[in-house]
DNA sequence: GCCGTTTTCGGCCCGACTGTTTTCAGTCG
């Protein structure tokens, strides 16, 4: 995210909870909230916008625009400065604790002078809570639990760790009667909790939870929650008559799932996870799955991995959503490497591997010897590749593309001189080198590699690890607009660590009229089938089949 | 504080579960 964004967001969202705590009305808070929500996730930089171009944006009016401005201008917000001086700057740090919200800190801080987490968990260990209104020894317990929590919280989880996750947890629903909603269905890069809807009995369920939950948090009938390998897992029971609803509900987001109950309510209609409630005739309609519940709306179906309240609503209710590229589309691999440099696959592996998957194609994308540390090719040992793909193309079903991945170096050459390039089949020009320069430098060194010739496509294109290693800084705004006017393709890396561009890029990017290509960087077999999670991401940023560079047929790919 | 295929004022999503309560507030998703 740009970084002015990313600042003006953390602060408008600091507002509300310092508002929250002194106890201020629901409404204007929840309205901070969603223009922090709106601004985060923003690919264009706020710091140019004038006031009409912000108040523009879903959620942000006249006020909270001209706060954005007074932040950009000055780098502080007036009102939170001076909220910042009567609120102590600890209060909004027990926001963090599990069942510790803005009233219970409200209490604490004005009844008992607690500010900060610290001294509540002296307060709690030494039973003093329990003197207050409302506190009592459960809830000094539930504090302590909730200190311990906050101590080993972990950052969000890949994918992959979703997934593995979801491994440990399905043995509790041997009849497979379950769905993984949340976050996770609806693609997102990264998953902070799981949520799951099933049509199991309850009380049977909850039996076997036990016993792969670490702890149950809470449990009942119609919900229950636990916690495993400090990850929160919530389950909702639901009947197959409801589960349209149930499923809808669930997924979310939280966004999507107000826009949609306040258009019922616009229809004189009550929609929550049960069904729909005519209020009029007092009857309430359900749902087996979520297309009846968009039909009976009067809107087309819309794919999870849309759900954020970005428009997609709106679209649904004109007929007008776009048709999004599916995984089945994908036609080869565009990002993988081999033997050659640091994969574990030979070109020959590589093409049975493309058959396996049914793909026409793979383009084998070793490193550029400048990169010392991945055993790179120089133009000798390409040349000999070349060859050995040659070879292996005479005999296999799915076609190898003699490709090459090369690195960037730091003043906007290339790794490879022109005519080895020209050579290739496909050029993946990547950053692997200098995360630290500065926006400018960086932005012009990339902006060079697409201005060569022999570049189709720039890959991983804010070398971001998730978790590990934020993007460097670029301008994403100028790399997507000269990606539209050389042609050039940015990547969507599959690679769960990656997954890079970011679907707010790559909606912009679209919207631009950029081609963008799935790879998924694989090095081994298995990390192959990584390219599900890069089609996600295209999904996400609104991309149908047309907008994916691998979804044309061999021939053809290269015109 | 935001917003309008009812509205420029008066609304603002909805329900599960817990703990501390005698009927509900707080938190969470």
């Amino acid at each position: 995210m740009h970084d002015m964004n990313r600042d003006v967001a953390r602060h408008l969202r600091l507002l509300g909870e310092l508002l929250e705590i002194s106890g201020k009305e629901p409404y204007k808070i929840r309205a901070y909230y969603r223009a922090a929500d709106t601004i985060s996730r923003l690919a264009s930089p706020v710091d140019d916008m004038d006031e009409a171009r912000l108040t523009d944006l879903p959620g942000i009016g006249e006020n909270i625009a001209r706060k954005v401005i007074e932040y950009v201008k000055t780098g502080a917000i007036h009102e939170l400065t001076e909220l910042e001086e009567s609120v102590p700057s600890g209060l909004v740090g027990m926001l963090d604790l599990d069942g510790v919200g803005p009233k219970t800190i409200h209490a604490l801080w004005t009844k008992m002078g607690i500010e900060d987490i610290a001294m509540l968990e002296k307060a709690a260990k030494n039973r003093r809570l329990r003197a207050l209104h409302g506190f009592g020894p459960k809830k000094e317990e539930a504090i302590i639990q909730a200190v311990a929590g906050y101590r080993r919280k972990t950052s969000r989880m890949t994918r992959k760790e979703a997934e593995e996750l979801i491994g440990r947890i399905e043995p509790a629903f041997p009849g497979k009667n379950f769905t993984v909603a949340g976050s996770f269905r609806r693609g997102r890069s990264t998953i902070g909790d799981i949520d799951i809807v099933s049509t199991e009995a309850p009380a049977r369920t909850n039996a076997l939870l036990q016993e792969v939950a670490d702890e149950i948090i809470d449990q009942g009938e119609r919900k229950t929650s636990f916690s495993i390998g400090d990850r929160r897992v919530d389950v909702r029971f639901c009947t197959p008559a409801f589960a349209g609803t149930m499923l809808l509900y669930l997924t979310g987001s939280k966004q999507f799932n107000i826009k949609m109950r306040e258009i019922a309510l616009s229809r004189g209609e009550k929609l929550n996870e049960y069904g729909i409630e005519d209020r009029e005739e007092g009857r309430t309609y359900t749902f087996p799955d979520e297309a009846s519940v968009f039909s009976f709306l009067g809107m087309d179906y819309i794919p999870p991995e849309l759900r954020e309240d970005q428009g997609e609503i709106e679209h649904a209710r004109r007929h007008t959503l776009p048709e999004l590229v599916r995984e089945t589309d994908i036609r080869g691999d565009l990002h993988m490497h081999s033997s050659w440099s640091d994969g574990a696959l030979s070109i020959a592996e590589l093409a049975r591997l493309g058959e396996e998957r049914g793909y026409e194609y793979i383009a084998c994308t070793d490193h550029s010897a400048s990169l010392g540390v991945a055993h790179g090719l120089d133009a000798a040992r390409l040349a000999k590749q070349h060859h050995e793909i040659e070879m292996s193309n005479r005999s296999h079903s799915c076609r190898i593309l003699a490709g090459i991945e090369v690195d960037i170096l730091g003043d906007g050459s290339l790794g490879l001189s022109g005519p080895v390039l020209a050579d290739c089949d496909l050029v993946i020009a990547s950053v692997h080198s200098g995360f630290k320069q500065d926006r400018d430098v960086m932005t012009r060194r990339i902006l060079s590699a697409m201005e060569n010739e022999h570049v189709d496509i720039i890959g991983h294109p804010t070398g971001r690890l998730l978790g590990k290693r934020e993007a460097y800084l670029v301008d994403m705004e100028r790399i997507i607009s000269a990606a539209a006017d050389t042609g050039t393709a940015l990547e969507i890396n599959a690679s769960p660590y990656r997954l890079d561009l970011d679907d707010i890029y790559v909606r912009e990017a679209h919207d631009h009229g950029v081609m963008l290509s799935i790879g998924t960087d694989a090095h081994t077999r298995e990390e192959a089938a990584a390219i599900r999670f890069g089609v996600g991401i295209a999904r996400r940023g609104w991309c149908g089949k047309q907008d994916i560079l691998n979804t044309r047929p061999f021939k053809g790919f290269f015109t």
